[in-house]
DNA sequence: CATGATACATACTTTAGGGTAAGTACTTGT
DNA sequence: ACAAGTACTTACCCTAAAGTATGTATCATG
């Protein structure tokens, strides 16, 4: 998590935006690159990190865990550990998590509507 | 439009994203602190460049047209503009932009219940 | 004659996020 | 004794996106 330099008007701004702009709200949460698919991968269970990782090839592992730790942090995903070695750590997703799902049904819907042309764009 | 360096592993990365995951390439539409509010000001009617300007008065007039570009050149809204001076611009949803408000109305619906702590994260 | 309103454009700077590379701790297998 | 697998961490670099500031053309109005 990279440190973050308080009053910057970007900083600011996205304040701004997040208190007028639910949408914004969202994207907070699962923009970045890899989140989206992070979640995909969770959708049909939950995973081990490594199991993660070998089904997300072109990640590396900072971002992999900067962004699990980030959506632990904004409570969509929940990490379990047992206290075993070699670790065994799993990733599942919380009702929160679930409840996106939906929302990234619609904007896949769009996405291949979009794809096949459906809007002559 | 900033110029785009072609060969930067994050660019790379991006092009994955996108055509891995629909989600991502939603995000590329509508990602950007100011794209989300100006598609909402847009969903109720069609706006003026100036009108939409006074509506956000946060964003500054390089980031409000730079936006606008982008949904323009991604299909997303129609510009028209009368050639009489002073100028007359309008900007409009599409077809396609309006096929989005779902998708945002599904992201305000999370937004929301998270705000109301339906999911007590 | 200069000010205001319209809809932009453009040069320059800052910063948040992403990427690279390397290291850590602990155990099992060879 | 050394590599491999587990799940991370940390220091440093690079860039895309956001922001600042200023300029442009045209006309109407006081």
């Amino acid at each position: 998590m990279t440190a973050i330099k308080e009053s910057s008007t970007i900083q600011e701004n996205k304040q701004y935006a997040l208190e007028k702009c639910p949408v914004t709200f969202v994207m907070e949460k699962i923009g970045g690159y890899w989140k989206p698919i992070i979640l995909y991968h969770l959708s049909t269970g939950d995973k081990r990190y490594s199991e993660l990782k070998r089904a997300i090839p072109a990640v590396t592992e900072k971002m992999l865990i900067q962004h699990l730790k980030q959506l632990e942090a904004d409570g969509l995903v929940i990490r379990e550990a047992k206290p075993v070695v070699p670790p065994f750590v799993t990733y599942t997703l919380s009702n929160a998590g679930t409840g996106l799902l939906p929302v990234i049904d619609a904007m896949a819907a769009w996405a291949f509507k979009v794809k096949d042309g459906v809007y002559t764009i």
